[in-house]
DNA sequence: ACCTTTATGCTTCTTACCTCA
DNA sequence: GCTGAGGTAAGAAGCATAAAG
């Protein structure tokens, strides 16, 4: 539909530290247990009760509610049925094309959706249901509403379905299933993002094996190393793991080693004295795993 | 206070219909 | 006219939550 995407409350919590223009390759995959559900009613309900001052989950509103629940007394008023899902009647009918009920509200349905297609066809009799598009007015304010919030309360839902001319039911599906495109386009989206993360993670390992590899050809000729710069160590807290940087000379990497952090600020969250200098050098033995790509290397 | 039942609304998956190339 | 693909309205199942008993 070359519709935009609001990204609204969607169920997929996953967030991506790693944009793919950035030198950073670090990847924060938030992935939650069971994300979407109840985090996003609550949420979504709390801001419409306060938008509109109508807690449907505030005790005292349900409670008068419970007598008589807008959504269902419009629905039966609406359809003379019942359209909720775990309802009675839904759960016994088995498939739809059985299931469909003729006359009465199929009748209904046909009467209360203004958009002519569906008088035009002239299908009454037909028992299959009939597919009813949506006119271009009904889905633009269908569309509008729901960038204003992806959820609807029933008064709400009411007062659109009026304003629609369509049932609360075809109201409240429709949202439905805008927040199931919604999330289903973040996730391509999503996906899209972690593949390219992916593919620069895998070009930034490829650089660093060969680099691995320049630096194990070093090792034949020690006196280049006597050229090179001084190590840089790396001193990692234990508590936070946090691995500061520096390029030092041996008086001074030796003072480091000793005492704070290599940036020169004290580590609040650990203790002080057993911070592990890591030295970086062309001789050091690192254990690296073998992998083809070390195999295949010079010796 | 804790448990069970019920009602409600949501997500997810699926089906059936429609449109268009 | 036929056909397959894609879009979408709607149904069904299952889950979470809140309220009532």
């Amino acid at each position: 539909m070359g519709e935009k995407d609001d990204g609204l409350g969607l169920g997929l919590s996953l967030s991506l530290g790693c944009k793919p223009n950035e030198n950073d390759s670090s990847l924060h995959l938030n992935l939650m247990e069971k994300p979407s559900q109840s985090m996003q009613n609550h949420q979504h309900r709390t801001s419409w009760n306060e938008i509109f001052q109508f807690p449907d989950r505030n005790p005292d509103a349900r409670s008068c509610l419970r007598g008589i629940d807008v959504n269902r007394a419009a629905e039966f008023e609406e359809e003379n049925g019942v359209s909720s899902p775990n309802s009675t009647v839904s759960s016994l009918s088995g498939k739809r094309s059985e299931r469909e009920p003729i006359g009465d509200e199929n009748e209904a349905e046909r009467t209360s959706c203004s958009h002519g297609s569906d008088d035009e066809d002239g299908n009454g009799g037909d028992l299959s249901r009939k597919k009813l598009r949506l006119t271009k007015e009904q889905s633009l304010l269908l569309e509008d509403t729901f960038k204003e919030h992806n959820t609807l309360n029933p008064r709400q839902k009411q007062a659109l379905a009026k304003q629609l001319n369509l049932r609360p039911r075809q109201v409240e599906v429709w949202f439905q299933n805008r927040r199931a495109r919604t999330k289903l386009k973040q996730t391509e989206v999503d996906c899209e993002l972690l593949k390219r993360c992916c593919e620069k993670l895998t070009e930034d390992n490829r650089r660093l094996q060969k680099e691995v590899q320049e630096l194990r050809a070093l090792k034949l000729s020690p006196q280049l190393y006597m050229q090179m710069s001084p190590p840089t160590t790396l001193t990692m807290c234990p508590s936070c793991e946090r691995v500061a940087v520096s390029s030092l000379s041996s008086s001074a990497a030796a003072a480091a080693s000793s005492t704070a952090p290599a940036n020169g600020q004290t580590c609040q969250s650990g203790p002080p004295n057993v911070q592990r200098p890591i030295p970086i050098s062309p001789w050091a033995t690192l254990p690296i795993q073998r992998r083809p790509l070390d195999a295949s290397a010079p010796k």
